[in-house]
DNA sequence: AATTGACAATATGGCGCTATATTGTCTAGT
DNA sequence: ACTAGACAATATAGCGCCATATTGTCAATT
């Protein structure tokens, strides 16, 4: 199947997989049943069935339907223009990594340990497309220049960033904390854009 | 026993601890033996019976000895005078985050499980020490002065570097991409420092 | 297209049991 | 002050077994 035809059909099973997304995210991969992703879905147990082979499967197109929503929010939080990089950056870390915070629950390990397992592959490749693009919006802001002259290429500011944003994801308790410590470190990797004007 | 009383004790064995520290470190708790903690220490098992009560106080000992050591090297780091804001900051997060990066086992959660359980008050109570000594060494320093025009304070710088310190942890593979990624964080950071002169 | 009820195949968790490994504590010795 | 050897108490890993839960598939139905 196209990539287009997998999108096309993930907008037809968007609502499915958005409400097992987040029972995966609660319950971890095995102590979620089909049961339960079905009844957060409202639909048949069975229903599931005909959408998805198995649950792995329903699995690996819930996390890619996920991580391609968070990326396409974090894209377009980049591209907005008007409200300067430094909230850009801010929105586009929290729209890629902090959707999850705090809802995580004690099965996070066994979600990880699925996730690398059935769809590592995947998880590496939107986590590269997240840091060119945040790579990409620093060359296309004047910080580029701060970044030559630092002996730095925008790739370097975008995985700092994004390890920040790691970092803040497993210590933060909320969203509001998550979101407050990204403030911190975009204002201060922006701080060369303020200081010439 | 004083906190004196228990440096100096810490001093007299602190070649076990050390060897215990990277036995816990590569094995977990539970499938670290005292066997092998002895083996790799140089002594007895029995002679460990003699120095510690039980394997968690030898755990907690170790678990302390080895917090100790990191924060008293990365305050050494900040108090250097000479190499700049940016180059001990760099070196304080190396020296205190840096250590077990890429020596850390299939056996880390049971690591961090053991020791938040046995030691959780004396962990995070480090943690805030680090970022309180890396605050105030930006408080020390002229990249203050741009804290408060940005509106913020040194305690929130460190707390983004440590996030960033958190994040760098968990994905680089070794002690140099560790270092490397710091390296870009403390120079954005230290960024206003030498956009004036 | 989706639901329902039923179904076999399979996965999972609990329980008792055994074998082994490890802990924690002796005594004796250097 | 430490080691060596031995020891009971305890923890752990493995196994088979059973009860249960869950998966994956079916035919019948709306």
């Amino acid at each position: 199947m196209s990539e287009q035809e997998a999108e096309r059909s993930d907008a037809r099973h968007a609502g499915v997989l958005e409400a097992a997304a987040v029972v995966f995210a609660r319950y971890g991969f095995r102590k979620a049943s089909m049961d339960e992703v079905a009844r957060a879905a409202g639909v048949s147990r069975q229903g599931l069935y005909l959408q998805f082979a198995n649950k792995q499967e329903l699995f690996r197109r819930a996390l890619e339907h996920s991580l391609n929503s968070q990326l396409t929010a974090a894209l377009a939080a980049l591209s907005r223009s008007g409200d300067g990089l430094e909230a850009n950056l801010i929105a586009a870390c929290d729209a890629w990594s902090g959707r999850f915070v705090g809802t995580l629950g004690a099965d996070a390990t066994d979600l990880m340990c699925a996730s690398t397992s059935l769809a590592g592959a995947t998880l590496t490749r939107y986590e590269s497309r997240f840091e060119a693009a945040v790579a990409a919006a620093i060359a296309d802001s004047p910080l580029d220049g701060y970044c030559a002259k630092a002996g730095l290429c925008p790739k370097d500011l975008a995985h700092a960033l994004h390890a920040t944003a790691r970092g803040l994801k497993h210590s933060s308790a909320s969203r509001e904390e998550f979101v407050k410590g990204m403030t911190v470190a975009a204002r201060m990797f922006c701080a060369p854009l303020k200081q010439r004007g």
